[in-house]
DNA sequence: GTTATTTATGCAAGCGCTTACATTCATATG
DNA sequence: CATATGAATGTAAGCGCTTGCATAAATAAC
């Protein structure tokens, strides 16, 4: 099949231009090896036969790739598409190729492109979230590979993180809707299985409902993937109830645009008949009608402190520190005040 | 570095189990070529030791790698991020891998990962666009690597392509825009150097408004990147004009997103004041108010198509056959009528 | 029971590169 | 001028895997 035998090798280069392949290996790798002369003659022959080294064959005999993994839920989302995007920028700055696949949310495809990354040979992986199985970190360790956790920051775990305390985050979001004087609180969460991003919110909107003297057995929470169209279809729900909430905090902003258009779509005033929060900031959150209060978060920042950690990590071996941004509330028009 | 010896290899495998490399191998890629007793025994052996192969190793001697690349200009925009969720899907079913990077819309850039993707041993490559050096499509032919054009169609190319005519679609919204009396026709187009599909949406606008009897030069064309922040300020720029164009036709939905938050942001009425129409149908666009008038273009389709496609060029050495796709124009609030 | 087939496995030659070590050559030192 | 030193280049041993060919074992055919 592919066997072209056209497709020029290390060797028909150092043939072409007369030195060993050695001489041409350190040609491409550290020039400054070489004597000015010889190198350029090295160089016209890469230029002439249109030369490009063979990626399996270079990164099985120095066993470094310069490539960095990244495995993230879904490339539907722009938060990870804004974050990666930095990643890969800084990444690239540095010399780094950035290889990404996703997961869509499912755990034994996650690990499946995780063993595909490694296999490849990736220097480094980022992975988004702490919430998966010990074997895999296990797996990551014996193959001495480093990774860092983005999206999610927590100083207990072994593996470092970078990253904003989700709990805290969506508590304080929480306070601001008690705050405004209300009292009956809906949920629209993210499924939250496998993603500790999610079940973190939850239970900050809890811890401060609890903190506030409320019940929290009277918060009704939904659990639907973070999509639009979801979004709305547990909008309709929580409105179907006999008490309906006065405000509805969902786990993303995608979900909280879904329960906005549907809102809508049913004649609802937001905020004045129903309040509605999201999370994350994306651009769409300034863009809908009412714009959206959500908690902002720095995903470009994350993004390339991201790359500069991991890129220590894997060059100089350390162990890696977890950083932790910060957020900030962005009161925006949704979310209303409860007149008493 | 990375030399830590504990790293099975196939060697390891095969003296644990008893048998040569070869039947080891012959266990992971043809498992009935190997008797029942032995692939029970080799495959125990890889359990235990937790044993992957190494991709490079084995890209370089079976010179196939079942892994296809893509390259897109960017990720935040959700068209892309759409079509290439489909794309992996649909090559994941049929065991290939999928290879992401982005260009951010520069073609060195774009140049050197597509060097990247095939020195890594990509068996084939999804592109964007026509319009690129031809010496990039003069290499990818030398190392016999197959590449798959998509988000246009046209077949005068040699490279087979998927997609749908950018020019006939576009026009065809113009003649709408026309049929509902606008005369004062503006344009924010994205930049259409190295990008065909902007550079043919304004062809397709030219050619209604030519086959109209109104004149190409009263058409303010403003070319700006394709973010939603560039299309309010091009809006805004419009609007600062003598005579205020009635309609603004934008090059895809990110940019008329932009332009309907300013014209909201400048107390404009769209579509009674001014009439703004986007390009792609991205999500945003039914969920923005007004909804956005736009023409609705099948990313996901266009995504699992390419997948097939694109394998068959692999596997079967074939030179490919363009598609093309049909899109719809999707009549909504932000297109409305001039009163003569 | 012998020979011809088929099936299961092993042997070993690469695949294209990097790099430790060896060699050569030019320059500096005494 | 002989020798030590260092810079530039070459030699060749792998890196971990696949696969054509050879061999051995099992089965079928006569």
């Amino acid at each position: 099949m592919r066997t072209n035998r056209s497709v020029p090798t290390l060797d028909d280069v150092a043939k072409s231009a007369g030195v060993s392949t050695a001489t041409v290996s350190r040609c491409l790798n550290s020039p400054d090896r070489v004597v000015k002369s010889t190198r350029e003659r090295v160089m016209n022959a890469v230029e002439e036969l249109g030369y490009t080294p063979n990626f399996g064959a270079r990164a099985m005999a120095a066993k470094r790739t310069f490539t960095i993994g990244a495995i993230i839920p879904t490339m539907e989302n722009a938060i990870f598409a804004r974050g990666l995007q930095a990643f890969q920028e800084e990444l690239h700055e540095r010399g780094y190729t950035l290889l990404v696949s996703s997961s869509a949310y499912r755990p034994e495809v996650e690990e499946e492109q995780i063993r595909a990354l490694v296999a490849r040979g990736a220097d480094g992986l980022l992975l988004i979230g702490y919430d998966r199985d010990p074997a895999i970190y296990r797996y990551l360790e014996s193959r001495n590979v480093p990774a860092l956790v983005a999206w999610v920051f927590s100083d207990e775990n072994k593996q470092p993180s970078i990253g904003f305390d989700n709990r805290a985050s969506m508590s304080a979001l929480a306070q601001k809707v008690i705050d405004f004087g209300h009292r009956r609180i809906a949920v629209i969460s993210g499924i939250t299985k496998g993603n500790d991003r999610a079940s973190q919110r939850i239970l900050g909107i809890k811890d401060t409902v609890l903190a506030s003297g409320l019940s929290v057995d009277a918060l009704t929470i939904i659990e639907t993937p973070y999509e639009i169209e979801a979004g709305a279809e547990a909008f309709d729900q929580l409105m179907s109830a006999d008490l309906r909430p006065t405000a509805v905090m969902c786990g993303n902003d995608v979900l909280a645009v879904g329960a906005l258009r549907r809102a809508r779509e049913m004649g609802m005033n937001v905020p004045k008949d129903v309040s509605i929060t999201g999370f994350d900031d994306i651009e769409l959150a300034r863009i809908v009608t009412p714009t959206l209060t959500t908690v902002h978060v720095p995903h470009r920042e994350m993004g390339w402190k991201a790359a500069i950690e991991l890129i220590e990590m894997v060059e100089k071996r350390s162990a890696g520190t977890s950083v932790e941004l910060q957020v900030s509330l962005e009161m925006r028009e949704s979310l209303g005040r409860i007149e008493s």
